[in-house]
DNA sequence: CAAAACATACAGACCACCCGGTTTGTGAGT
DNA sequence: ACTCACAAACCGGGTGGTCTGTATGTTTTG
């Protein structure tokens, strides 16, 4: 029953040695052995802390949730003006799929996909994390509503599913060409949408 | 030095049951027995037609590149209003996705992008395909210009890449649920962005 | 010293690819 | 028209290698 701290280092380390491997040839193609020695440990202990394989991947999502998780609760949280706030997300979970490995493999991981088979619950298909990401989106949209930024007559929920439907395609083109995650690229998307929910002479009005 | 018949339809018949197994499993979990045996062929009349793996793969993505490619020949020769022609494709496009098991195969094999790392010719990497997709959007956007169709002081090429985000989006969304593509879900996405592009008096005057 | 944490060796399975052999079609020669 | 020779097309078992997961031994720590 004593948890020794050595074990949560080496239980990061195969972490991020997992995450870094899984981001560079997909689930399917990492191999134990090779995360293990990029982690500087053996296999045994490895499956010590990650009882399958399926487990471990399982992990570098978890742990991918937790970063975007907090990002989008402190967007929620920050009271400026609600659309600013977004674009500040936006930009914020570009830098995190820029430089965080591990959310990077996370994604990754939702994009292919074909672990086995899920099911009906399936309360960890990247399906729900997209579905959370909207309703973020939408509760953001919901204040910038009330504060009279958006044009009227906007459909709110239509609009969500719009720029998740944008971040996703952001993150699928980042797969080739990271420079989209790039702070100016993610402004030239915004340059370009901005006008669908504002009123066009008011997009001068936020920080891109 | 002639070619029988017969083995145009045994070759057809391994890149469908090639096409349908990458679709439902992906690349790498797809194993050359399973597929010889949906096709009804044994692995040798495989490998007679498809020297490895890596080419049944290619060949899948070069049948799937066809297809897309003769639909936006088709979009650009259609000589209605742009944007009109636009909203077509995207329609012929999410249909050709729902229904046509080698393009869906042909853009999931893109999207999972982990084989042998394309160096740096890649003629073959998605990012060309995804490239080749703004540029047909960006003619089409050129049209639609001249005819004032758009708004004014747009970027044609900042609005051609938002679109081929957004179809990347739906592209990646639909791997997790199928009915993004369904037309209503399309109308939805087009009636949500489309006043990035256009007058939203103007919007109404376009079928979705 | 006991349990936790880690290492090593091995078992069992799978898979891509190879290869010798068989069948099927085709065109030339008669 | 009929055979024959040859190449295209197809078959399916074998092979080498790799991979996940397990079983068992060793060190480290509270």
């Amino acid at each position: 029953m004593v948890k020794q701290e050595r074990a949560g280092r080496t239980r990061q380390a195969v972490l991020l040695a997992a995450a870094s491997t899984f981001a560079d040839v997909g689930f399917e193609s990492a191999s134990l052995v090779d995360i293990s020695r990029r982690a500087g440990v053996s296999k045994g202990a490895l499956y010590f802390h990650f009882v399958s394989k399926q487990a471990l991947a399982d992990g570098v999502r978890a742990a991918a949730g937790r970063e975007i998780g907090s990002a989008a609760l402190r967007a929620l949280r920050a009271g400026g003006p609600a659309v600013q706030d977004l674009v500040d997300l936006s930009h914020e979970l570009a830098r995190l799929l820029r430089e965080d490995v591990v959310v990077r493999a996370g994604v990754q991981l939702g994009r292919a996909g074909h672990g086995p088979r899920r099911e009906h619950g399936d309360p960890s298909g990247s399906g729900a994390a997209w579905r959370s990401f909207t309703a973020v989106v939408h509760r953001l949209l919901g204040r910038a509503a009330e504060a009279g930024e958006l044009r009227p007559g906007i459909d709110r929920w239509a609009a969500a599913e719009l720029l998740t439907t944008l971040a996703a395609g952001l993150v699928l083109l980042a797969a080739e060409d990271t420079a989209r995650l790039g702070p100016e690229a993610v402004r030239g998307t915004w340059a370009a949408a901005l006008p669908a929910l504002v009123d066009a002479g008011r997009c001068a009005a936020y920080r891109l």
